[in-house]
RNA sequence: CAGGCUGGUCGGGCGAUCGCGGCUCAAAGAGUCGAGGAAAGUCCGCACUUCAUAGAGCGCGAUGCCGAGGAAAUCUCGGGGCGGAGCAAUCUGUCGGAUCGGGUCACAGAAAAUAACCGCUUUUACCCUCGGGUGAAAGUAAGGGUGAAAAGGUGGUGUAAAAGACCACCAGCGUCAGUAGCAAUAUUGGCGGCUAGAUAACCCCCAUCGGAAGCAAGGCCAAGCAGAGAUGAUGAGCUGCUCGCUCUUCCCAUCUCAGGUAGGCUGCACAGAUAGAUGAUCGCCAACGGGAUGAAAAUCCCCGAACAAGAUGCGGCUUAUAGACCGGCCUGAGGC
RNA sequence: GGCCGACUAGCUCAAUUUGGCAGAGCAAUUGACUCUUAAUCAAUCGGUUCUGGGUUCGAGUCCCAGGUCGGUCA
């Protein structure tokens, strides 16, 4: 995923943390809020937290989280920033699940450009 | 053969496909490089940076047997003293000073350090049933329930009763000399005074060492905002204090044109990120374990890598770790 | 990444200074009071002092190593 559709500023994580709407699900959780400056992009950031398991793990929870938002980028819904958080059981599972699991919590945040 | 102790090495390899991060060429794309033995914990030390160019004294802190290595270290190797575990191989804890001085030693006990409460002994006064009893003075650490610990131990001489008061042996202290060793130290002999409780991982004393903070250190550029800086006095800072040194935020006077937040670059490395890069699938090989067939050798099938990921770098320590390989040694049983 | 701090009963905290029988309040259990409950009173229960070593006659306290949790620095 290229450099300029990722979050990559701490005061960018805060604002989508503070303001924007959250979605969960077992294996991961969405939180979603419009660009400001009516940025055209979608940029996508994510983070595992301690809970997740130790720095391998955490490592590899984002590794599939980000490969998930790289097949899904063309779907969503321009003009958004999103916060993937990923949870512990996430490390069990394989990569079409968790493709599968992002694209249900992006049809019911209705940010899927299958949504009208 | 079984069980155990210990030293070292490795921590899957090769190929294919799809992917990830940096750099170079650049239109897609291609080439090349890409984490560990602990990268970890942050327990020590050093480099490096700033504070004054890092200074002086006090205080505070750390270390403490000997030799060698090392830039240094709560480091490594070898040796020594005192302990602990184990039949053994071996593993493991600790290390200046208790005659500078102070503090503490609960409960129990006469007494916890200037030991006379009971007891023992002598002298003397009084009473008396003439056995003795009570009181006073003096001597005495041989005996006394306690306690973690009771003032060298045993035997004898000696005495009114006792006592290193004296003697023999043993234990321990100081000192001198010999022997072994670079040394710590060990050992033998002589001499001395005859006894010194424990605790310094309590204060303390002695010796050696240490200025403080840390890459979020620090340097450069620089939106918004705002005037900012230099000199004198005053005040502030540098380490807890004093000296000493340096600086000028606020207020006053004079002079001069730059200061700096968000943010960015750098510090930063022939891995070098700045929300943080190494994995997945397949085949072969090596290898542990399990199952089936078989008398065995062997064959076939299945399963599968532990702990864990850089964030300034380096030297150590500590902690986590499936297993594999190569040595050395001990104990037990059997055979020759 | 660096630097600090804490850990004691089910919960909130004492005792650590100067080593000497580990305590208080709430909670829980039982009893009394009450027609019953609450409140009140009395009693009881509850601890490997985060873990493992060491110093000491003796460790919650002193020393060393580890674990968990929290704070702070751009």
């Amino acid at each position: 995923m290229q450099r300029n559709f990722r979050l990559t500023r701490s005061t960018d994580f805060k604002r989508v943390r503070r303001n924007g709407k959250s979605y969960a699900h077992p294996l991961l959780v969405l939180i979603a809020i419009e660009s400001e400056n009516n940025l055209s992009t979608t940029r996508v950031g994510v983070a595992a937290g301690k809970s997740v398991g130790n720095a391998v793990k955490r490592n590899r929870a984002k590794r599939l989280v980000r490969a998930a938002a790289q097949d899904l980028h063309p779907q969503i819904k321009s003009g958004y920033d999103l916060v993937l958080i990923a949870r512990a059981p996430i490390i069990q599972v394989k990569m079409p699940v968790v493709r599968i699991a992002l694209q249900a919590l992006l049809l019911r945040a209705s940010l899927h450009k299958n949504n009208v």
